[in-house]
DNA sequence: TTCGTATACGGAGGACCCCTCCGGTTGGCA
DNA sequence: TGCCAACCGGAGGGGTCCTCCGTATACGAA
C-alpha cells in the first residue's frame, strides 16, 4: 500500500535512485516486502522481526537484506509516503495566515507522523544524527529543514522568540511523540506542545533561564 | 558502589524486603551482580546483555535470574541509590526560597538521573505505567510523587499555571532526558526545560491552545 | 524461439541473546 | 559433625540478526 514516487523527495531508497529499473521479480518482491513491513511495524512496532517480515512477504530473508541492507532502510521505504506528506504539509503551512498557528499545526502533524508505529520517534530522531549514508537521513533532513522554515517564518513575523533554535523546536515535536508512546495518552503531547509554544512566544521575560549567565571562565 | 539501604525508599528489591537475610554466598553474588550490571549498563546502555553481566560477575546466568527475575528488577537495584537521591533532593528543594526555581533545579537533576545510562529515560518512563508488581514501579512512583509535590508548591505560590498537570511536568523532564540521549548535546535538555518552564508561568494569555474549543460533536 | 548471462533468489548456518529447568553444591543450624 | 534447605551453574530450546553461496530466472541478443 505505501510506495508512491512522490514528486518531491522521490528516490528515498537506493533502489529508486539507481538508474536501471529493477528486474520484474525484484520489483515484485520489493513491493511485497514494503507491504509486509508496513503490516508488521503497525502490529509490533518499529522493532518487529525482520525474519517475520520476510515470511509475511513470502520471501527469503536473503532477499529482504538485499533490498534493505538495514532495518532503517526498510523503515525509510515504508515511511516514504508519510515523509513526503509531512514535508508537503510544511510548505503548505508556510502560507498559513498565522505563522505561529501554522507551526503549531505542523508540529501536531509531526507528532502524528512519528506515532504511526511504536518506537518510531526514536528511529526518526536517530536518523537526524546518523551518518549521511543512512537511508533514514534523507527523509529526516527534509523534515528538519521543513520545520526550520516554519520556525523562522514565525520568528520573522515576531511571533516567536528570536533566540529559539529551529532544530530544538523540531526535536521538541519528536519528544512530544515519544511522550505519547510512553503515556499512550493522546492529550499528553498536545499539552506538552501547547506549553512549549507558550514558552516560545516572542514576549521575553524569560524563565530564570540564566541566559548567558555562566560565571566567567 | 551502589546499593545502600537508604532510609526512605528502602526495600527496593524483593531481596531487601524479604524478612529473612540472604545466605552469605547469595548476598555476595547479589552484590557482584549489581556491581557488574552498573559497569555493563554504563558501557552499553540499559539494554546490555544479561549473560554478559553474569559473566562479568563471575556467576552463572541462572543465578542472575534468580536474584533478578527481570531486567527491570536489576535496573531498579542498580538505580537504588540514585533513586533515593533524587527523591531526597525533591524534599530538600521543597524548602527552596523560590518554588519555581526549586522545581527547575529538580528537573535538571531529574535529567541527570535519567541520563546515567543510555536508554534509561525509556526504562524509567515505562516504569510509571507498568503494572504495580514491576520492581521499577516503586522508584518511579516515588519520583513522580516527589516531583508532583514541587509542582503543586509552585502552583500554590502562584508561580505556575494552576491548570498545569503535575505528572505532565515530570514527564517533560523524562522527555528532556530522552532528547539528550538523542542529540548528545547537554545544552539541548536545558533549553527544552527552560522554554517549558517559561510556558508554565502563571501569567496566562496562553498559546492558541484552543482550550476546550473543540467544535460540538 | 532459443540461449547465455547478469541479476536475483532462498535458506542454511554461525553468532548472539533470552529465559527455564534441574542435577549438583554448600552454608549454617542442630 | 551431619543434614537439608537454600543456592549455584550452565546446558538447552527458542528467537533474532546477518552473511554467504549454490541455484533459479528474467530478458536482451541471436
Amino acid at each position: 500500500m505505501p510506495r508512491s514516487n512522490s514528486p518531491q523527495l522521490q528516490a528515498t531508497t537506493a533502489a529508486d535512485l539507481a538508474a536501471k529499473p529493477l528486474r520484474a521479480d525484484a520489483k515484485r518482491n520489493y513491493d511485497l516486502l514494503v507491504a509486509a513491513a508496513d503490516a508488521a511495524f503497525t502490529e509490533h512496532g518499529a522493532t518487529a522481526s525482520l525474519e517475520d517480515i520476510a515470511r509475511r512477504a513470502g520471501v527469503g530473508i536473503g532477499t529482504l537484506y538485499r533490498h534493505f541492507p538495514t532495518r532503517d532502510a526498510l523503515l525509510a521505504a515504508v515511511l516514504d509516503e508519510g515523509t513526503a506528506a509531512i514535508v508537503a504539509r510544511a510548505t503548505e503551512l508556510l502560507d498559513a495566515p498565522s505563522p505561529s498557528l501554522g507551526l503549531a499545526q505542523w508540529l501536531e502533524a509531526l507528532v502524528g507522523y512519528n506515532t504511526m508505529y511504536r518506537g518510531l520517534a526514536e528511529a526518526v530522531a536517530s536518523g537526524y544524527f546518523a551518518k549521511k549514508t543512512a537511508p533514514m537521513c534523507r527523509g529526516c533532513d527534509a523534515i528538519a529543514a521543513a520545520g526550520a522554515a516554519l520556525v523562522r517564518r514565525a520568528q520573522e513575523a515576531g511571533e516567536l522568540r528570536a533566540d529559539a533554535v529551529p532544530s530544538d523546536v523540531v526535536m521538541a515535536g519528536q519528544a512530544a511523540a515519544w511522550v505519547f508512546e510512553q503515556t499512550k495518552d493522546p492529550e499528553a503531547p498536545k499539552r506538552l506542545l501547547a506549553t512549549l509554544l507558550a514558552g516560545l512566544r516572542a514576549d521575553d521575560a524569560s524563565y530564570p533561564a540564566k541566559r548567558k549567565a555562566k560565571r566567567a571562565p
